[in-house]
Parts: structure tokens; sequence; C-alpha cells
DNA sequence: TGTACATCAGTGAACGCGCGTTCACTGATGTAC
DNA sequence: TGTACATCAGTGAACGCGCGTTCACTGATGTAC
């Protein structure tokens, strides 16, 4: 297999690059994609944008300051893709939609994106803080605030009680989180496509009439 | 920081060891308890046991060999708090106490035990065949196991009809897998434990109600 | 318009690290006769 | 009861790996005068 390095043409290149720091954070990007946060590599992102390994410290502190910047855009990535499946929507359908569109696409990235979802998870622990609110989409807001723009909703529309709003984040955040988690790391990989989508609708029901208080 | 070779007596250690594997993988177990799987290496384990690190190669074929055997037992540990926790409840509590209890157990053991928590779910993938049914506690049986039971006690007592018992073990398995997940290693991680209870309550809950169809 | 010089962005060589694994070996044990 | 020998369980030295990081450097750029 070729490496990435090889793709570069270090012939044409000038001195200054231009716009490394952009470079390496989207060579970063292709190596968490394909297999993760651990692939991060910082010697290989500087090859893949044909440069010295050296040079990746004119931009970043160290290391873990590429993988930061790259787990913030995998974080958006997810971000993208739930507003995405929402905006397709038609005009006509409820909060309850809007909810279950919301938790279907954060299992579905985790499938189609494996790596990349790993990747939005696994911020080092030494500069989360500096994280903290980013990994939006378009809106501007991220995977929790999105969820938690869909909760505002169903109690805009008299489905939730301001009461059972409180909190109401965890348990189908927890849910979709755990079952993509399960199929793409865990004992669950492996199970076929058409078994994980009836999963996920076994799970979306739960949710849904979990929340739900019309009983 | 004492090393852990320095706790074993060099002196009085017979050449022969006597029960090498057995000592190699209690070892695995306390280095996958305070920093996960990763922290599961062969040389260390080795110290750790009094013992040259070529000596594991006459009991494991490589290091996955014994990590497997670790991931493992993890998976059994987490199964005995599942049933010692429902074994916990009185005589008089249902199957939907049951079911609470296992779940309940299951986040438990993430927030107490997290390095084992993430142990259990590192088996390496090409020996994942090798560990199908196993990790089991006391009784014989696994968490996933565990949790088949209760939910099969649920339609016994007639709280579930076996039409919606098909596939009903992917919903509580994920919300609890999730928030597990998420209160160790995500963007929960570092919730205070008197929140992450409350964040248990409300998942539980809904695990509860979207299960139920008495309504 | 030309030149000196500070500044920034890159290079190349080297270091130390600890790992998993392999090699050729030696020490202890048990069994056949 | 003693001995030869196969077998098993350990040892010690070495290899190769690729990583993150540091050091002293050189090449390109832009600005003051």
């Amino acid at each position: 297999m070729q490496s990435m390095a090889a793709m570069v043409d270090t012939v044409n290149m000038p001195y200054h690059h231009g716009n490394l720091r952009e470079s390496l954070i989207e060579a970063g990007m292709l190596l968490a994609r394909s297999s993760g946060p651990e692939a991060v590599v910082l010697r290989e992102a500087a090859r893949s944008a044909g440069v010295s390994h050296n040079a990746v410290y004119r931009h970043f502190a160290d290391r873990d300051e590429l993988l930061g910047e790259v787990c913030m855009r995998c974080m958006s990535e997810l971000a993208r893709l739930m507003e995405q499946r929402t905006s397709e929507l038609g005009a006509r359908e409820d909060a309850w939609a809007h909810l279950f569109a919301t938790g279907r696409a954060y299992v579905e990235f985790a499938l189609v994106e494996p790596g990349w979802f790993r990747t939005a998870f696994a911020v080092p622990h030494n500069l989360d803080h500096a994280v903290q609110g980013s990994g939006a989409g378009p809106s501007g807001l991220n995977p929790y605030q999105l969820l938690s723009r869909c909760l505002d909703d169903l109690v805009a529309a008299g489905a939730l009680s301001p009461t059972r709003r409180i909190g109401a984040e965890y348990g189908p955040w927890s849910a979709v989180h755990g079952l993509a988690t399960l199929l793409i790391d865990g004992p669950l990989r492996g199970l076929a496509r058409d078994e994980a989508d009836r999963a996920l609708d076994s799970l979306m029901k739960m949710v849904g009439e979990g929340l739900s208080e019309i009983r």
C-alpha cells in the first residue's frame, strides 16, 4: 500500500507551505477517519502534508494540541450529520420525528464513520477545558445542544412537561451513544447492518415511549 | 512510587514458579484495574510476577492472549456485581426491580472500576471468537445473559408480552452502556457523583417506561 | 529603488523510550529401567 | 536405590520498531530607512 507522503508532489513544493496548520489538521482527519484517534500520529500527519515532522511544532505546541483540533472537527462532523438528517424531514413532521432523526443520525454516523466517531470522544484529558462548547455543526450547536433543542421543542409542543424536561438529555443520549459504542467497538461489532437497523428501531421506540407521558 | 516488581521477594523465589499463568493474569488484572487495557503490558506483568519477561511465552502465545484472558476476567467481575446487587434485593421485589438493579449495577461497576470496565470490552479483535459466551459470573451467566433472564422474567410475570420481548435486550443494554461510557470516558467524565446518580435514576425510569406496555 | 536586518517557517540529525518478540541457553523435574 | 535422559519452565542478551521531542541550523519574507 502506498503511503500518504508519496501522494505529495515534493518537487514543486515551495519552502513556505502557506497553509500548513490547516493541512496538518486535514491530514489528521484522514488518519482519524481510517483508524481512530491513535492513528493521529504527528510524524504521519507531517509526512502527509509533505513537510518535515518538526515543522508541526511551528503550529501546534505538541501532538495533543493537534489531536485536540482533530477531535473537535470530528465532533463537528457528527453535529453536521445530525443537522442534515433533521433538515431532510418534511415540513409536517412533529417534534418527535425531529428527536428520532437526530438520534438515528448519531448512530448512523458511528456506523458510517467509526474512526471519526471514536475520535470525537477522544479529546486529550489535559485540554478538555479548551474544547468546552466546541464541536459545533453549521448552526453553531454541538450534538448535545442539538439534542437539547429537540427536547425544548417537545416541551413547546406540549408533548413533554417542563418538569420531566429536567435532566431529560441523559436518557436519549446514553441510549444512542451506547448502541453506537456496542456496535462499533463492543460485543455487537460485526452485527449485520439490517440487524443493527432493527436494534436502532427498537431503541428509538424505547426512548420515545420512555420519554412520553401520554399514558 | 514503588514498582510492582519491587514487591516480589526475588531472593526466596524457586526456579519454578508453580503457578505462573495464574499469577500473570492476576498481575494483568491489577494493571487493568488502575489504567485499563493499554496498561496490560507483557513485560510489566512479568515484572510483577517476579519473572523474566520471556517466561510469559511458556503460558501465553503472545501479549494478546494474556490480555484476552484478563478481559474475560473483567467481564466476569461485571457479571459478579450484577448478580450480587440483584441477590441483595428483598424477596418481595418484582421482576422490574431485578431489571433495574441489574442495570444500575452495570453503571456502578463502570464508575467504581473504570479500568476493569474498559478492559472488559477491549478483547483483542483476533480472538473475540474464543471469548464468545465467556465472562460469566458465579451463576455461569455473562452480563448479556443476566439481562436476558431479567427480560424473560418480565414476560413470565406478564409485564412484557412475548412479542415485545423480541430484541428487547438492545434498548436497556445500550442505555446503561452509553451512560457508563459517557461518564467514564466521554463528555460526562468528571460529573459529580450525585449528578451521575440522578442521571442514572432518570435513565432507568426511561428504560422502564419505554419497555412497559401498561399504558 | 536598494539594502540591512529582524522575524518567521521550515530542515536534518539525534536522543531516549519502552515495547513485543526471538534466539540460544540452563536449571529443575519426573519417569523408565 | 541409582542413574540416564526427555521434557518442561525458566534466564539473559539482543533486535527492530516508530514514536514524540529537542537542538542547532538555514531559507524566505517583509519592513524601516
